[in-house]
RNA sequence: GGAGAAAUACCCAAGCCCGGCUGAAGGGAUCGGUCUUGAAAACCGACAGGGCGUGCGAGCGCCGCGGGGGUUCGAAUCCCUCUUUCUCCGCCA
């Protein structure tokens, strides 16, 4: 949620920030409604002020044995006024707040406007790799080594599935706890979260009331729970509705979780295999922080990010997204892209994202300051790492002539010392 | 799944039957002070928060006793509902 005193104070500046977004917005409206909601404020206010005393003399007059059909005619004159306005007010502040979900965070300063093509590559490690043979893509690697089952998941799923199976499922597991254990070391918070979430989380996320149909629901039409897009949606949740102490920040943590993913919309069919489907793995990190640890815990998230990539050894490189390319609960976001040479393309693989104070107002969550006031913490994410579209980028980039396919040599503990996956 | 009990401030806990003087007793913790070489103990004092409105400000007002709604002139106290926790029974990985 954006601060509210921001628009009211420079309607104009967030304006041209959320246009950077793509978003149009006029927020004469929303300062109307603002305007209203305080005059009714104060006219309830006021009569409850006056009905409050006279109720408080009821009693006095009782204990007297006084006479209270005077008050009571006084008081039978101020209930009328009220209920209408309390109606009003309800309103109003529905529709405020309505409105105010429905906004996207506001984008960070120095970013470029506009989508995907403003994109910026800040950083790229390695070489794209170079073959003397005719390669091969993650499909039919991992079909002929035996490692991804497709067939398979659709008979029993449909379509945007897959199975690991074997060695394809040790490779999978073998990246996932290669993550935890350097998260460990990094002492972060290693979470295990319900992957059923509901309605309110969502909302404190962001995920809410824009992109509901995006995830996966499990009551019917009632919308009451779904399943996890992201482990992030659970994450943030973890402090809703809390006031930390100063001492307990930041807070870093991390979690493992599959990712449930509607993704409504139709996509490349170059997108074959395990590039997007229903279901992935994901390791995400998360931090709670003092907003004046913005920029250092962004930071932090995005080297390790790159960290892990680099030690798997892969092609990659880091783009700094335009604002438009930036997810609506996000200020910021660098997103770490693998190579894929089958398809001479770069995929995401991490996305580590600053969302400041926005998802922590939506949640209230917050700590309290040196001077004791309670203070919205910033919220920041980074995926550490998605492994689905890592096993692809290994196959790929990793091939052999005969076929086979080294595993990085981290893995290699990993995969009880395998280091080649050779065809059967 | 069934039956019962409970949710009060940082923690423990009274109040709820019998609605008003409870904007919430008491204790602990915490903070400040006295005493002390220092500390502890003892004693004295402070300690309801969060939100909203208003004001330059001290302040004033509104809401607030798990969440939401209702009854009433007035609700922590009565009624409805939801959530969570605990106990017992059943079922089960």
């Amino acid at each position: 949620m954006i601060n509210q005193d921001i628009i009211i104070n420079n309607p104009e500046m967030v304006k041209k920030a959320l246009e950077k977004k793509g978003v149009e917005v006029n927020f004469d409206g929303f300062l109307d409604l603002r305007e209203q909601r305080v005059k009714l404020i104060q006219e309830i206010e006021d009569i409850r002020a006056k009905r409050n005393k006279l109720s408080k003399q009821v009693g006095e007059f009782k204990r007297k044995k006084k006479d209270t059909t005077v008050l009571f005619k006084e008081i039978e004159e101020l209930k009328g006024a009220i209920t209408n306005q309390e109606e009003s007010l309800q309103d109003t502040e529905k529709i405020i707040n309505d409105f105010l979900l429905k906004l996207p965070n506001l984008p960070d300063e120095d970013l470029l406007g506009g989508g995907k093509e403003n994109n910026q590559v800040i950083y790229t490690h390695l070489d794209k790799p170079k073959f003397d043979f005719k390669t091969k893509d993650h499909m039919e690697l991992a079909t002929e080594l035996g490692l991804i089952d497709y067939e398979r998941a659709a008979k029993m799923s449909g379509k945007g599935t897959w199975i690991y199976s074997g060695i394809g499922a040790k490779l999978e597991w073998a990246l996932l706890n290669f993550f935890i254990d350097e998260h460990h070391k990094d002492n972060y918070q290693f979470m295990m979260l319900p992957h059923i979430l509901d309605y309110e989380s969502g909302i404190t996320a962001g995920q809410f009331p824009k992109f509901e149909d995006d995830v996966f629901w499990l009551d019917g039409d009632e919308r009451q729970k779904f399943l996890l897009p992201t482990a992030e949606t659970a994450l943030v949740n973890l402090h809703r509705n809390e006031i930390l102490d100063e001492n307990e920040l930041p807070k870093k943590y991390f979690a493992y979780s599959p990712c449930y993913r509607k993704e409504a919309g139709s996509y490349r069919s170059q997108e074959r295999g395990m590039i997007r489907g229903y279901q992935f793995n994901k390791v995400e990190m998360f931090q709670f922080i003092k907003p004046e640890n913005s920029e250092e815990a962004f930071n932090e998230l995005l080297e390790k990010a790159k960290g892990l990539m680099s030690k798997l050894g892969l092609h990659y490189r880091v783009a700094k997204l335009a604002a438009g390319d930036i997810s609506f609960a996000m200020s910021r976001t660098f997103d770490l892209e693998v190579y894929l040479p089958s398809i001479d393309i770069y995929k995401e693989v991490s996305s580590v994202s600053n969302s400041r104070d926005f998802q922590a107002r939506r949640g209230l969550i917050r700590f309290r300051n040196k001077e004791g006031k309670p203070e919205y913490c910033h919220t920041l994410n980074g995926s550490g790492l998605a492994t689905s579209r890592l096993v692809p980028s290994i196959l790929e980039q990793n091939q052999n002539k005969d076929g086979s396919v080294k595993i990085p040599d981290v893995l290699v503990p990993y995969m009880k010392g395998l280091k080649v996956i050779n065809p059967r």
